[in-house]
RNA sequence: GGCGGUGUAGCUCAGAUGGUUAGAGCAUGCGGCUCAUAUCCGCAGUGUCCGGGGUUCAAUUCCCUGCACCGCCA
């Protein structure tokens, strides 16, 4: 029986820009995605689009073509942008599929024959000149928040699912799983939101078309977060691929930007519940990113398009900037200024550098080649040791998507490497003739080995451009962390010597 | 308004069940090496640890209170 690991991203409204939170998401899930993979689980990684509602419809309508035709020309928005970002999806959904509609309308009917699901009425404010629609909280004194004019109350039937009626339910889930929703702040949040009592949720509209019917009435279509959240079922075959659902179910892990928190963490137990499925077994909230701190807004016109970064800096470099600079989790800030500082700083000089330096020396020193190690001192014993307790670290911190902490240590083994050639100066050992030069590059090659590894998650393409300069031929993403991250001696191994720099800097 | 969080070096942050010189990275200054992408290594700093009060032999760390900022909810 093999491990398994089943991890997605949201799926992404089709007619939104993508942006750099759509890229930090998905990024954050593949990070994932290849590290397990190298762990040796059998993985499924999935992220799609949300295709359906009101705003498609409209848009759709305004260049005159079907909505599902306005989805199928965005769509690609998306896929291109996961082909540049490398992203190693195992699966794609799109709520507009066939097989989706099935298991919307499926669950649909389940669960309102289990009779979680009623007809009601919602009432709602429309303000007419702005088309749009608020609650009674977000209205200013009776008023449309946007131009202050009296909307207009609207009363729709609408379907409701009895969220009320798991509170409790939730509630012992959140207190038997403290890792149910991650990081801890989050968690927090939720906790008090589910203790304050829940509503029972709107779960259908009928002032739109563009959207799945509800099976038993169908001029109500099914609402967004009912539709969306079922993607998570769809992607791994619920309702056609029986074995492949009983294989990844229950999720993994459901990355997820934080202000879609209530919805994964509250709404979607909620609906398993109902539907007797297991709920998820994590879902991790991450924070926005800020762009030279300020808010990243339509208006301001400051919105990146993460293409644009990858064509200046590189998607490596851009992918191991987002989780080497803020702890993921928390807010952050990009910058100019501080992706060029981390390139230079902890790419160019400290990496980099190191693996020049490297490999020049065992070009010069060996001939190309490493040799078996033949008498230890210095910091040799050093050196292994710390290896060794840092991919621990390493290991550890992955495992909880703490991204900045694993990171840290892979930098800390750079740096003591840096170190450990400053003080076993090998060109000096080449002088004098002294034996423990194989040993003291033989340790070098293994750590940048591991080192490499270690960032084969964030960086798959440089990885293993490094592990080429190393000499090493295998695939690196073909490789078992457990057989790699320990020290050994490789005969099988091509030329090594002086390469051209593998992160070059940025001169500012 | 309710609940929760944060406030530590120029910047970003870590930290201690309370106890001798409060840490890291970046930035700054000085020194060293030459294998290397003018990279790397070493040394040097600097701090009213938000304000006020309390507990204690001892608080930046615990308690209370005030201020500022942030998040969730209403």
């Amino acid at each position: 029986m093999n491990k398994h690991y089943y991890i997605t991203t949201p799926i992404y409204y089709i007619n939104d820009v993508p942006h750099i939170g759509h890229a930090y998401t998905t990024i954050a899930a593949d990070v994932m995605a290849r590290y397990k993979r190298m762990c040796g689980y059998d993985v499924f990684f999935l992220t799609g689009t949300d295709e359906h509602g009101q705003k498609v419809e409209k848009a759709a309508e305004q260049q005159g073509i079907h909505p599902k035709e306005h989805a199928d020309t965005m769509v690609h928005r998306f896929t291109d942008l996961w082909k540049v970002l490398n992203i190693s999806n195992d699966g794609f959904i799109r709520t507009t599929e066939e097989r989706h509609r099935k298991v919307v309308q499926y669950i649909f009917q389940k669960v309102y024959e289990s009779g979680d699901i009623y007809l009601g009425e919602y009432e709602d404010w429309y303000c007419v000149p702005c088309e749009t629609y608020f609650t009674e909280m977000q209205l200013v004194e009776g008023k449309c928040p946007d131009c202050l004019r009296k909307p207009e109350k609207l009363k729709e039937e609408s379907f409701f699912f009895r969220l009320s009626k798991y509170t409790e339910r939730l509630l012992g889930l959140l207190k038997e799983h403290k890792d149910f929703v991650m990081p801890d702040i989050r968690y927090n949040e939720v906790a008090s939101f589910v203790k304050g009592g829940l509503r029972d949720l709107s779960v259908s509209r009928t002032s739109f078309n563009w959207g799945i019917p509800v099976p038993m009435k169908t001029h109500h279509i099914i609402y967004v977060w009912f539709d969306a959240l079922a993607n998570y079922l769809t992607g791994i075959g619920f309702l056609d691929n029986v074995d492949m659902f009983k294989t990844f179910w229950p999720c993994d892990a459901h990355l997820i930007g934080k202000d879609i928190l209530r919805f994964h963490a509250v709404y979607w137990p909620g609906f398993l519940m109902s539907l007797e499925i297991e709920p998820p077994k994590h879902i991790f909230a991450h924070g926005w990113w800020t762009i030279e701190g300020q808010k990243m807004s339509k208006s301001l016109g400051n919105v990146i398009d993460p293409n644009e970064i990858v064509k200046a800096y590189g998607v490596d470099e851009f992918r191991f900037f987002l989780f080497r600079e803020v702890p993921f989790g928390m807010d952050g800030d990009f910058s100019k200024n501080a992706i060029i500082h981390r390139i230079n700083g902890d790419l160019a000089n400290d990496f980099g550098n190191l693996t020049s330096r490297s490999v020049a020396m065992i070009g010069k020193f060996l001939n190309g080649k490493i040799e078996r190690p033949e008498k230890k001192g210095g910091m040799d014993e050093y050196v292994e040791e710390n290896v060794k307790r840092l991919v621990e670290e390493y290991q550890k911190e992955m495992e909880i998507f703490s991204y900045h902490k694993a990171l840290h240590n892979v930098f800390e083994i750079i740096s003591i490497l840096n170190k450990y050639i400053d003080t076993e100066a090998p060109w000096r050992l080449s002088k004098e003739g002294d034996v423990r030069i194989k040993t003291v590059l033989y340790n070098i090659w293994n750590s940048l080995r591991i080192v490499a590894m270690l960032l084969y998650p964030f960086m798959p393409q440089k990885s293993e451009a490094i592990w080429h300069a190393l000499g090493i031929g295998k695939p690196i993403d073909k490789v078992l962390f457990d057989n790699e991250k320990v020290f050994y001696f490789m005969d099988d191994i091509s030329y090594i010597d002086k390469i051209k720099p593998v992160f070059p800097r940025i001169e500012e």
